[in-house]
DNA sequence: TTGGCGATTGACCGAATGGTTAGCTCGGCT
DNA sequence: AGCCGAGCTAACCATTCGGTCAATCGCCAA
């Protein structure tokens, strides 16, 4: 009250309600996402959105559905397009650009990851659309790999000789691991530039930087 | 009702109580894992058990200590010695042992293993007995493949010239990311057996089983 | 038989829940 | 002016929640 009608002095004028659907959003996102569903009421999103309870349910019909609207707008940042990134340079290059960027974005958006991950263990049936979704940014993303993969190796970039999915399947779980090891740990374990050189080293037979007995590791890691 | 006083025919006789008690636990155990905290409600609870509500509270003070005996319960199964197993195996045996135990146990305790992780995702006050359990249990195994992977590279049976904190660490995620991959995708993409071979090869430079080139594939790779 | 005590129950409580409803305000249209 | 519907609210509803309590029941010792 008093603060929602002081509004029209800038050039933009949402549709006056769209304003305070948005607000109401905002809210249930930030509660949503910091207790998770059963454990918000209604009540407490109208208090923090500073709106009446009646309000909400005249914009979202149920709980669940602004739930889903939550969802769905907790779920754009993550699809930006990570093609066309790499423009010009070579598929060991796109490899460690992928990695990287996936853990840096696990690293910036760490609370929402937890929450879809917590959320997608716990009641599937409250979240299909977002299962979905996930799984559809998932395969997306292995896809791209495994072409890369693929690739990489028919120009013998790439040391490991096994099926590029299987590698492409095992480089992801280690990533999926990284992602969870860091959501409890936090930052102190997760180092995405060693992990890079990990997957290096993994993927191209790279040794690592600076060994200080240069001499006895012989070079071609790979070989047995 | 009924059924419960006709029990005195067996030469076990449990003080009576702590028989209904186990089966409020069983209740509560089920219905927790399968729902959650805030999902299920101790009238849940009692009809499951066949029991008046009033009765868990005369056993549990709260719903929270009922949440955390069920915890403790649950957790039971994770605390078999894996040591020992071992008996006279070399270290590159007992590696490929710990990491199918731990894969093969994830597999068999799929449920409990998923809701304890959507439980610590969640929220982390509720189960800081959990918490502490749990990584307890972590930082034994990931300190037992250190110290056998460091074994192993003394001995020159390890390819891998990493720090061993380093590669335990890198094997971990892999295994934590092959266990979640298992909570979503199912039985269909886990695969113990392959991920041994392939923890195997990244380990102990170990050839994949058909490969033409046997014993020193492309050397000079390592060189770009 | 009595009494005491652990075990167990139905009835109840205040608080909070998700959701509804009647009614208010106010800008725009005819 | 008259009205209409979008936007919004206070008050209310039935239900369920975690938790309590007085009253039992069954059993064993005195």
């Amino acid at each position: 009250m008093g603060a929602s009608q002081v509004k029209s002095g800038s050039a933009e004028q949402r549709s006056q309600s769209q304003d305070s659907r948005d607000e109401i959003l905002k809210a249930a996102m930030h509660l949503f996402a910091n207790r998770g569903f059963h454990e918000t009421s209604m009540s407490e999103v109208a208090r923090e959105a500073r709106v009446s309870k009646a309000l909400i349910f005249w914009h979202f019909k149920t709980k669940e559905e602004l739930f889903v609207a939550v969802l769905n707008r907790l779920l754009e940042p993550y699809f930006i397009d990570f093609a066309e990134e790499a423009a010009a340079m070579d598929e060991r290059a796109q490899i460690q650009k992928l990695v990287e960027f996936y853990l840096l974005f696990v690293r910036d958006n760490a609370s929402s990851v937890r929450f879809f991950l917590a959320q997608m263990l716990h009641d599937q049936h409250l979240s299909e659309s977002l299962n979905d979704q996930v799984l559809k940014l998932y395969t997306g993303y292995r896809a791209m790999l495994i072409e890369l993969i693929a690739s990489a190796q028919q120009k013998g970039l790439c040391t490991r000789n096994s099926a590029p999915e299987a590698a492409a399947g095992f480089l992801l779980s280690a990533l999926n691991g990284l992602l969870i090891e860091y959501l409890f740990m936090g930052e102190n374990a997760v180092d995405p530039e060693g992990a890079v050189a990990m997957v290096n080293e993994w993927l191209f037979g790279e040794a690592p930087a600076p060994p200080s007995t240069s001499s006895e590791n012989q070079g071609g890691s790979s070989a047995a």
